[in-house]
DNA sequence: CTGCCCCCTTGTCACTGTCAAATCCGTGGT
DNA sequence: ACCACGGATTTGACAGTGACAAGGGGGCAG
């Protein structure tokens, strides 16, 4: 049988998945200090040392997650950017694509916090594997690629375009964590459209491109 | 006896600021994932139970170990600030001045990169009590006066002045957060002086200033 | 000097992460 | 069809953790 998703086979098959799905919602349930190895396990219907065989540590199950975060986390850059280019249609406009980037940055930081934080070294916080680095970058050159289209900056070897795209970078996080943090009622109080054009305004002005 | 510091009597007099002191060096030692409350008395040299006493939790612990956190960031802050207008003597450097706090801040996040963390969403999660929240709030309130005080912005009523302070705090943290990362090291490789000038640009770009 | 109250200690509990050994069961060789 | 092989999973155990309940010790008021 090849299960169609929740055969209780002796040999799950997909345990590794599996955790990581439990994992992520008992993330969300208990938060980050809350969260334990063994209640995942619980809830993924394996006895407690079963994660063992899957990932080394409890670090490691953590740093799983967070790759498979930025993973999504690029996802929704690019879908928000790809958004963006098919609204503004022929123009080339690619300060918007970079705002949109950053948008879905915000965005992913406010319906993911828990993961989010611990994406950004939160828990398991030792030696980050070469796989959550990877993950990384990849969000990483979203944001490089589109500050790179904008006003034909060099963002890659220049100093001044790195930069840029820090300065950008800096932004989007600092409103997102600002976001997740709740200290911005004045800005998650507002209709989304309104927070788009506050984190746009800024984008532009890292850029040094004009308003509006 | 008044007890010249390290005098060892049963009732040890000073414990909380003590657990405060060795909780710091753990964290520091240790890193936020291997702290322990345990150990952090074993090494006030107290039991086990002793800082029940004086903290509910080990959250209140870490809350309380935040809020000290917040109070030297803002000492910090405050202490750049006016160091820059002594620089600047005679001219209002206003801008230069809320450059100077985020010099400050960043400065502070590298020299105390665990501390940092922990002050922002780390550990201890839940319910931050009111004490942190005022400290945090006091070192927000440096920068919000700052940007108050450049060309004559109301950063305290007006939406405009509030998205400056806002603009201004997420590039603070961002670089901060990246600098702490080891994301930058384009930038921590700099002598200092080419970073404040990275991060006094992102700023006056923010606040709508000339740059230079 | 004496009693009291607060500070601290000792002891214990449920729970955590990690390791070692036993157990299970699909797979491949025959 | 059988059967051993070997990886996946379980059971069991151990040191450490945070929290709690009692007990002991000492400084300070009377």
């Amino acid at each position: 049988m090849k299960d169609g998703a929740e055969s209780r086979r002796y040999h799950h098959g997909a345990l590794r998945e599996a955790l990581l799905e439990a994992a992520e919602a008992e993330l969300i349930e208990k938060g980050e200090d809350g969260f334990s190895l063994r209640s995942t396990a619980k809830r993924a219907g394996v006895s407690h040392a079963a994660p063992a065989h899957h990932f080394r540590d409890l670090a490691a199950l953590l740093h799983a997650l967070a790759a498979r975060g930025f993973d999504r986390l690029t996802a929704v850059m690019k879908a928000e950017q790809a958004a963006a280019g098919a609204d503004a249609a022929g123009t080339d406009d690619a300060a918007g694509q970079v705002v949109a980037a950053g948008i879905g940055y915000v965005r992913f930081a406010i319906d993911n916090p828990a993961l989010f934080q611990l994406m950004f070294g939160g828990r398991g916080g030792g030696d980050k594997p070469a796989e959550l680095a990877k993950a990384a970058e990849a969000g990483f050159s979203v944001l490089v690629n589109g500050v790179a289209r904008v006003g034909g900056r060099d963002a890659l070897t220049t100093e001044a375009g790195w930069r840029d795209v820090m300065a950008v970078w800096a932004i989007m996080h600092g409103y997102a964590h600002l976001a997740i943090g709740g200290k911005v009622a004045w800005l998650s109080d507002q209709p989304f459209e309104a927070q788009r054009a506050v984190i746009a305004d800024q984008v532009r002005r890292a850029l040094r491109l004009a308003e509006g």
